[in-house]
DNA sequence: GATGAATGAGCCTTCATTCAT
DNA sequence: AATGAATGAAGGCTCATTCAT
């Protein structure tokens, strides 16, 4: 929503460690060359691709990101934050519960499927993406409980369900999404949600 | 099932290279080590490592099976085939079409589930597996068809359903599922298929 | 002892170039944290290391000092300088020349056993610290080498020595004295000079 | 003494793994190409330099010789095993004991002082160096030691030493003795050996 | 003057694949 | 046929040194 939230310091922050008229330049062209890489490589892209990409060394890498999870998840923090929030927001303007949810993940899905490769890793068991996970999770499966739970107690959908699991599957099913147009992500999402319903 | 009757020899058999006595065992031995080896470590495990595990040389792996694919065909094919031939039977002994393509379906997932990463390199892009993809595809595709096909004319689901995405979504639902106890690829499989009921 | 005097300003301080409010202040606390540093990593420990224990940027110690060598020389100027200056005052106090030669070498023997990794250093025939090495040379051997003539003179040790060798003898004795508890450097040294007596 | 003893299966070696064709021949070759490299730059010179010289691949040196440690060691096995051989037969044909132990010296000092960097690395704190310092003095401490005992007994020295030190001390002196004709390691181990006698 | 961001060479190590034995 | 030694391309990471602010 607000852009780039951790690097923050935006308005006033004062106390904020200044000069960084060429680092933020270059912390942004090394968002934007991972965003690019990544889709076109994975998030497992050489670290000197991105670089190359930047047009910055590597070490810069390094030192704005100490770890590939870091630049992982600054990558993809705009979106994570907007599908965050625009949970909430849905569950006050949509039709219904269910409703809201249902587009809640179509959200969801239409960020992980112009990612590619975001979805693989991210149901990676990889070591070293843990604090990927982590923000991943942390930052969503409240949000995507609190519309199971309300879709639930309007009795819209079956009560038994677990938003952790609920969103692995979703992220699963948005692997390989793009580049193949035999297979649509979208579709097999609405076919899981339509099977929360309640059943006969 | 039946041994490994598809690795050659296909049917008849008629002019086929003899000379096999132990390049026969090592076949097997590649198989059972690959096997084992990607359980552990998943299909991209270094060739050397199966290599070791089966006792013969890295050359030898080449020799039998020259590209990763070849291997991980192999080393499934069994599995593969006898789902291939679950699904009439399940068409002819189940209680409903439907009931025939949801045990089959779990058939399915359960194959996956067990075999560490596979269902991850199923549905990677990486080129160089896509002979391991066409094998699947063109093996289980059909079958799965066939069982789509019974029970949309039996009314129990909808008809607008691809086999081949069905699958797709039924394989990624199943990756990182072993591994993590708080997955459970089965339940979202049961979801998706729910899925497919005629909604209302 | 006596400041950093021998940095610049060296006697009279003519023309010497004026402005060291923090100059000065950043100096100190570079010396100050290069030898901390130099204790716990060796003189070849990392620039950014000095530079952060000192609270400086790195480009502050290439502006104070463009090559490691001149680094070492100054953070160690101190002691070079008293070493130098306690060998007259020992061949006075002392009870024989070899009596003031035998401390004077036990003075030099502390100084580098406490300072890890300097004897090696001071040996290393890498280019660059040729600088430092001549520093410690132009100021020690011909004090070492009066010592030794005196007790020459005296009778006291063999006529044929080197000052520059034994120097060099000594110093190498103390590599890596530090930090193992199975290697005495003194009791070494205590050896070397012992056999400086003259042979039956 | 007899070249290569711990490649060996030198004479008979039946069950000895077989197959070295040129495995042999490279093994040799990143040996001769290592000491050559030592000579140059030291036991810590690029693993790509050492191949480069061999001819080989750097991948070969892994095979042959898993860590560093394990090249340098056998870079220097011969010398050492020359060396710790000596010492007793240099005990029953010198014409006293400390005339043996001197001579020993000796020969341990032409290795060293021939080999740039050894002495050094010996001395070395570096981890990873473990198992070198291991072996250098595992093999030689005892011979030294022998030496030692007998020519105390022998009433020629003084009785309060230690092999590890002496041998340390000795290592010292050689170290940076090439390459520099200011520096005469060979007389500062005279004088160290000199010292052992018993003080008037 | 001071700062610390950026650079890029350099090193280590792994692994798929080829090839002589 | 089988072997496993050799190869060399990658890729990760560090650190001395320069340079714009």
């Amino acid at each position: 929503m607000e852009g780039n939230s951790t690097v923050n310091d935006g308005g006033a922050g004062r106390a904020a460690p200044r000069k960084r008229a060429d680092a933020r330049r270059n912390e942004r062209a090394l968002l934007d060359a991972a965003a690019a890489v990544f889709v076109t490589s994975g998030v497992e892209a050489p670290v000197r691709d991105i670089a190359a990409r930047a047009g910055v060394g590597v070490a810069t890498i390094y030192r704005h990101f100490p770890t590939r999870a870091d630049l992982i998840v600054a990558v993809y923090r705009h979106q994570v934050e907007a599908c965050a929030e625009a949970g909430p927001a849905l569950l006050e303007s949509a039709a219904s519960p269910y409703d809201a949810l249902r587009r809640w993940i179509d959200q969801f899905v239409d960020f992980l499927v112009t990612k590619h490769g975001l979805a693989a890793v991210l149901q990676s068991d990889n070591a070293g993406f843990d604090t990927l996970h982590a923000y991943f999770l942390d930052r969503l499966v409240p949000v995507c409980s609190r519309l199971l739970d309300a879709a639930a107690a309007a009795g819209e959908i079956r009560s038994d369900l677990n938003a952790l699991e609920l969103m692995r599957g979703v992220g699963n099913l948005c692997i390989g999404a793009d580049n193949d147009p035999r297979y649509d992500a979208r579709r097999m999402v609405a076919l899981l949600i339509a099977g929360l319903r309640p059943q006969p």
